[in-house]
RNA sequence: GCACCCGUAGUGAAAUGGAUAUCACACCAGUCUUCGAAACUGUUAUUCUAGGUUCGAAUCCUAGCGGGUGCACCA
């Protein structure tokens, strides 16, 4: 199609070098709103000024030969070509091509659980690393934030034909872990706590975690004198030269770990590797200090910087005065470590935009020191989950915990089922469901850079704009076609006559305007898009769409009839949207129920 | 102070430099004997300010005002 309109805008311009300046460019625009048409072109607009014509005078003369190319049968698949606006020339499918299109979606091979798979990528091999939250802290909501970011962007690449793997890197080693030991002790010294037995249930004791953390980080604001204390259970966690430190230190990173898994579980994520910072450090001490030698960082107060400042960054520790690697150098080592355990065509790493600084120093020496994977790496920022009180801290306890906003979500949606007749396994699972599209919708119905202030009483809705209406849609459509089965309705498009069609109404938008339809076919379009801009919310959005517009055709029409010779295409177009809603929610990496 | 990000109805958001700036919530008025009302139909309201670039600006540039984040041994 683009070659018939460079030939048609060449048959009036006459000129070389207009129609080899849009030669390999893509001429056609998906345009937002439906009424024009399913492309559209702004070629005359942009060659108007160049030619010395009226914009409107040069779309019209392209209009005509594109007419006549259809009617020579040279472009098919086009009933209509208009002029409108400003000199937008816009193209109008014809029915057949709309129905073909259709059948595609309910296809065996493209179509199903296929529908919107693209080989985009040709099975490059790319690394996905997110929600990284740190063993002896609290999960957050600004990890489930990031997973639910992570999540779908990975799987954003598995749909567009990428070898996806997912890594998920934690904080073993570090100042909160002292901070936590550091707390431990205290506490034993002044109520006599002890450590938890392992007969306690694992929330028991994770909490205990939580506890003697903000124990550890509340009293070490007033009491900073004790830094030596925090450095040497620091060092000691490192070095594990502590045997009874040790056995304690593995239980409680095996404590949070399980409980960690617990909470993938529910949000639908699998991680293929797990890296920690207690193996990057390890690596990343090594090679600044091989940086050292060599230059790339170096010695100031007795620790080892990198001088960003040269490339316009800041300059940060590598390595502290205690001889031990910071953050930095950690993300030095697990570049590496990751690239050595499968070497990958591209890496993403998804963290809050409040780190984008101190990556940003990290990659630029990294570049200075393995520039062939530094240029594989990705950062890719979100914003941040907040507080309607302010920025969420984990040290005052002014946070809220991934699984209690789970739990509190899944009351909700319990409450809201009462009526319905559901067993009590079942309708947990599928409470736990809609709790977790609400959370993941709310997160990636916006551009993931910017913040989400977060009011728990209000933010998260099951009505509208949220993850529970698209749920609800598929729900209500599963029950429309489970309808049809037993009414003995097959859906077979072959046996629809275009004609027929033509003459009745499906809702007040008709089959000749057919909005549905043609939004339908945008899938894999959208999911295109989405990928290349590495933008979920475009998913979100346009599943809204689809949702809200099956819900309209639902409401305004009667979909099963017996004896109705249109209603075979109605229940096809009913399961085409299921098949689209149902994908799209997976993109999302949020699940659908069966009812709710 | 320096660097980066952001400013769109009452609120929360969307908009490859394109057409009448879209969606939801809230408000108001309606719709359950139909295939599930977590729904549908209708109504009101929006681009921080001042310049500039462009056939065309919420979008790009400059300045200002307002907000966020980061800036040396936490992650």
């Amino acid at each position: 199609m683009n070659k018939v309109i460079t030939d048609a805008i060449f048959k009036v311009v006459g000129d070389e070098n207009s129609a080899s300046f849009l030669m390999g460019k893509n001429l056609l625009d998906r345009p937002g709103d439906l009424s024009h048409g399913d492309y559209s072109t702004n070629v005359a607009m942009i060659l108007a000024p160049k030619l010395g014509v009226k914009p409107i005078e040069l779309a019209n003369q392209i209009m005509q030969k594109l007419q006549a190319s259809i009617a020579e049968g040279v472009l098919t698949g086009i009933e209509k070509v208009e002029v409108a606006g400003p000199g937008f020339i816009n193209f109008y499918l014809s029915q057949s091509t709309s129905l073909e299109l259709i059948k595609e979606i309910l296809s065996e091979d493209k179509g199903g659980d296929n529908y919107g798979k693209t080989n985009l990528h040709g099975g490059k091999k790319m690394i996905y690393e997110y929600t990284d939250p740190n063993p002896f802290k609290q999960f957050h909501i600004g990890h489930l934030m990031s997973n639910a970011i992570g999540e779908s962007l990975a799987r954003l690449g598995e749909w567009s034909g990428g070898d996806v793997k997912r890594y998920c890197y934690q904080g073993d080693v570090g100042r909160h872990v002292a901070f936590t030991f550091y707390g431990f002790d205290l506490l034993k010294k002044e109520e006599g706590i002890e450590w938890p037995s392992e007969n306690l249930s694992l929330s028991e004791k994770v909490a205990f975690l939580g506890k003697i953390y903000a124990k550890g980080a509340t009293h070490f604001k007033d009491h900073e004198e004790d830094e030596s204390i925090v450095q040497e259970i620091n060092k000691k966690i490192y070095n594990k030269s502590d045997n009874e430190l040790n056995a304690l230190y593995d239980l409680g990173k095996k404590w949070s770990m399980d409980h960690f898994e617990e909470i993938y579980k529910m949000l639908g994520t699998k991680f293929n590797e797990y890296f920690f910072e207690s193996d990057s450090s390890v690596v990343g001490l090594e090679e600044v200090k091989k940086g050292l030698k060599s230059g790339i960082f170096e010695e100031s107060e007795g620790a080892v910087i990198f001088k960003g400042e040269n490339y316009g960054l800041n300059t940060r520790v590598f390595i502290n005065k205690f001889g031990l690697p910071t953050y930095e150098a950690k993300e030095v080592g697990l570049a590496l470590l990751k690239y050595n355990k499968d070497p990958y065509e591209v890496s993403f790493t998804i963290t809050a935009n409040e780190q984008d600084n101190v990556l940003a120093v990290s990659y630029k020496a990294i570049e200075q020191i393995y520039p062939e994977i530094a240029k594989k790496n990705v950062h890719l920022s979100h914003g941040m989950l907040k507080l309607t009180t302010g920025k969420m801290s984990s040290r005052t306890g002014d946070v809220i915990t991934g699984e209690s906003m789970l739990h509190d979500m899944t009351e909700m949606a319990l409450s809201k089922m009462e009526e319905r007749e559901i067993p009590e396994e079942e309708r947990k699972e599928i409470a736990q469901q809609i709790a977790v599209s609400a959370i993941k919708y709310t997160i990636l119905r916006q551009t993931i850079g910017k913040d989400i202030i977060f009011d728990p009483q209000k933010s998260l809705s099951f009505e509208g704009d949220s993850g529970p209406y698209l749920q609800y849609s598929c729900v209500r459509a599963k029950s429309v076609l489970n309808k049809a089965k037993n009414n003995g309705i097959e859906i077979d498009l072959d046996k629809i006559e275009i004609e027929n069609l033509k003459d009745f109404k499906i809702c007040q938008l008709g089959w000749a305007g057919g909005k549905l339809e043609k939004m339908l076919v945008r899938f894999p379009e959208v999911l295109i898009r989405s990928e290349v801009e590495r933008a979920p919310h475009y998913v979100s959005q346009y599943l809204l769409d689809v949702a809200s517009e099956f819900n309209s055709f639902y409401a305004n029409t009667q979909i099963v009839v017996e004896g109705d010779f249109l209603t075979p295409y109605k229940v096809g177009l009913t399961k085409a949207t299921l098949i689209v809603l149902t994908n799209g929610l997976n993109v999302l990496g949020i699940e659908v129920p069966s009812r709710m």
